[in-house]
DNA sequence: TATTGTTATACTCTATAACTATA
DNA sequence: TATAGTTATAGAGTATAACAATA
């Protein structure tokens, strides 16, 4: 199962650029996987990754969440979280709600139907997964999941300003 | 540098969900890690990610690229790929030309200041991620882009049209 | 004054399909 | 007829800044 024909090309080199190859390795798997995904989500229950993504955060908080912390963990402007969400509520799938303690705070959870719809996508979402890892073992997606989260934890306390944080748990 | 909470909290389940949690984090890390470096592509260099992607590939071809295998290269379909090759040839850094021998094809190739900008480009990108995965161990870096590999491989043959296979060595 | 969210804007990317020219 | 690339279009994402309401 391993590409032997990639490693005897000298992809893999002792030298030096390990780290960038590694990178634009990620990133292309990433992207062919998120094509695939993005696509059957959109023909299956016509929604967007991005949406997505804030229907499972939503999901995770019955009481739902501050916009601002919608836009912390999935890593959307603030600006641009209020268009995201605006669809979302237009197809029935979560209600805004402001608050009556601070009228400055709007809060987003799913509706009933969001909530039914979000588990439906879920499912397939993991089934097309276990799908594609289906000869991967076990030990080796533990291993790289904690490894993934050394890279990320690194971009966080490097890259993110130290005021953005806290959100993103994922 | 583990990150011990996130384990103690149960982030990783011996049970079901890792190839969906394994996923998940690989899209929050390349997500976070790709808003940083877009910026700074933008802000020093002033090109996309997209963008930088067709730069890199050209660079390795000397004597440029068919549109059409650009497109498969990068995954992004021919109609998309003449506005980012249009792009870039407006900013001078790269030029497109038709074949003699079958007027059909176009072929383009970095400019002299193209190749100079882009490999300005790559020293930085490459001395950022260095930057980021400094206390990676070097094993398990190589151990990460041969498991991520088998993933993309899995993706490539189960995912993709088998016709479009070629292309996407990265 | 500071914070929360909205609006506005400009650009780019993504997906699809129809179209042109060449073969 | 098939192929390579372009054009057209619609919808979203992305980044920034200005703005209104509230605290």
């Amino acid at each position: 199962m391993l590409n032997d024909l990639e490693l005897a090309a000298g992809d893999v080199q002792g030298g030096g650029k390990m780290e960038l190859r590694l990178w634009l390795r990620l990133l292309s798997t990433t992207k062919l996987i998120s094509q695939e995904l993005r696509r059957r989500l959109r023909i299956e229950f016509n929604v967007t990754l991005p949406q997505f993504d804030v229907l499972a955060q939503l999901h995770r908080e019955p009481d739902g969440l501050r916009l601002g912390d919608l836009s912390q963990r999935t890593m959307v402007t603030n600006g641009n979280i209020t268009g995201l969400v605006e669809r979302l509520e237009t197809d029935g799938l979560l209600v805004r709600e402001r608050l009556r303690e601070d009228r400055r705070v709007t809060v987003a959870r799913l509706t009933e139907h969001g909530r039914s719809e979000f588990e439906r996508m879920a499912h397939a979402h993991e089934s097309w997964l276990k799908e594609l890892m289906r000869d991967m073992d076990p030990e080796v997606l533990t291993s790289l999941f904690s490894h993934v989260s050394e890279i990320k934890h690194a971009a966080l306390t490097r890259f993110a300003a130290t005021d953005e944080l806290d959100g993103a748990l994922d």
